[in-house]
DNA sequence: AAGCTAGACAACCGCGTTCCG
DNA sequence: TCGGAACGCGGTTGTCTAGCT
């Protein structure tokens, strides 16, 4: 392993950083400020590679930083995050005052994340296991599939074969019977999440945009919704069985009005322009446009979806968003369920087309896959 | 008391991107 | 335009500690 120049020595230190050293990382930066760290070990004198001062004063010794536990509507927050953008931690630690990607990043993978699947919800899909599992069903019922499971994510292989309850299996499937910690092949299904977004990634480059536009979108909703529930969960149970909330971005008739969005904003500080003016991409008129884009994307995309599958992330994120909460058996009542359904429902047929199209080209282009799956020993 | 295990979190690693000469 | 250094990010590993047997 090559390292950078800067940890290039035998002499460099390593592992966690006394008093004394966060001391000389303090004092440095209060009389030179942050940057150029590489040089920081040697005028604050210290044995340490610049990178890790960095870390050391991103992750810990900054001054904003907050070191209490997250509160209930820090979960909320990440929870939604999480399900609108994926592991994009850095982002979502944005959200976050005073929180950091390593803390959200730590804080998912050994609190919500098993939280979420003791509920029965997929962690990485947000979606419940029991759909999941009735999804594969739909696919393996196709030909030439093969068993597919393995690529089902740690979490719900460990819920399926840990916990009887409370996942209600789908009808017995063929594909479904091989489904044990010993035979699990690897293939087709990326482990990277959220699934529908790293789906389709052939076409990365020309969607890189609307990606960045999609998950910005998607953040907006989030922290909108978050502020617009106004929720004050005094006890965190309110949170994992909470009152009707999210409502449709796409309608204007939720119980949230734009100027109560406006005014409740104070609580998540949130600066749209920060976001638009760092995109390369977008035009100067782009504000316009970008209302544009949303108002036909979800008929335009859903047109095109025959012919490609680049707007999927699109729709996606958005229908995913107004599904959430119904998925994870909240009351959809305020939302625009039946058109969110209706859309979702296509969206996740297509995505199963697609996804079943792209392998079938694939396996033409590589033969030698059509004989037995690889099987990983687990 | 000793050993083991799981949880929490700090730190590291590798890779991609950005910056700059 | 190119190459190297610096930086940022997400995934992974290491370490400490509390609880259990």
């Amino acid at each position: 392993m090559v390292r950078p120049p800067c940890c290039d020595k035998q002499n460099v230190k390593r592992g966690l950083w006394s008093a004394e050293e966060d001391a000389k990382i303090l004092e440095y930066v209060s009389k030179h400020g942050t940057g150029n760290w590489t040089a920081v070990p040697k005028r604050a004198g210290l044995r340490r590679c610049g990178k890790s001062c960095r870390l050391r004063w991103t992750n810990y010794l900054k001054p904003d930083l907050k070191h209490e536990s997250f509160t209930p509507k820090e979960e909320e927050l990440i929870v939604r995050l999480h399900a609108a953008i994926g592991s994009r931690w850095s982002i979502i630690a944005q959200e976050l005052p005073g929180r950091t990607d390593n803390d959200v990043k730590n804080y998912w993978n050994t609190k919500l994340r098993k939280k979420l699947a003791d509920m029965g919800i997929d962690p990485v899909t947000h979606k419940p296991y029991s759909q999941i599992l009735a999804d594969y069903g739909n696919i393996g019922g196709l030909p030439k599939t093969g068993i597919r499971i393995g690529s089902l994510n740690k979490d719900l292989k460990n819920a399926i074969l840990m916990k009887p309850e409370p996942f209600a299996l789908p009808p017995p499937q063929q594909r479904l019977s091989n489904l044990s910690t010993n035979s699990i092949p690897t293939m087709v299904l990326p482990k990277s999440e959220p699934t529908h977004e790293s789906m389709f990634n052939n076409n990365q480059s020309n969607n890189q945009s609307l990606d960045l536009l999609s998950q910005l979108q998607a953040i907006k909703m989030v922290t909108e919704a978050s502020n617009c529930n106004n929720h004050e969960f005094s006890n965190p149970q309110d949170f994992w069985n909470p009152k009707p909330t999210l409502s449709s971005p796409s309608s204007s008739s939720s119980t949230c009005t734009s100027s109560a969005m406006q005014q409740e904003k104070s609580a998540i500080a949130f600066n749209w322009n920060d976001f638009l003016l760092e995109d390369e991409f977008l035009p100067s008129n782009y504000p316009q446009e970008q209302e544009t884009m949303v108002e036909f994307s979800s008929s335009e995309i859903l047109n095109q979806t025959q012919n490609t599958i680049i707007p999927e992330t699109h729709i996606q994120i958005e229908a995913g968003l107004q599904e959430y909460n119904g998925e994870i058996g909240m009351d959809n009542t305020l939302s625009s369920s039946n058109e969110v359904h209706d859309l979702s429902s296509s969206c996740e047929s297509s995505f199963v087309d697609a996804l079943l199209a792209r392998e079938d080209e694939i396996l033409l282009e590589f033969p030698d896959l059509l004989e037995e799956p690889v099987y990983y020993g687990l």
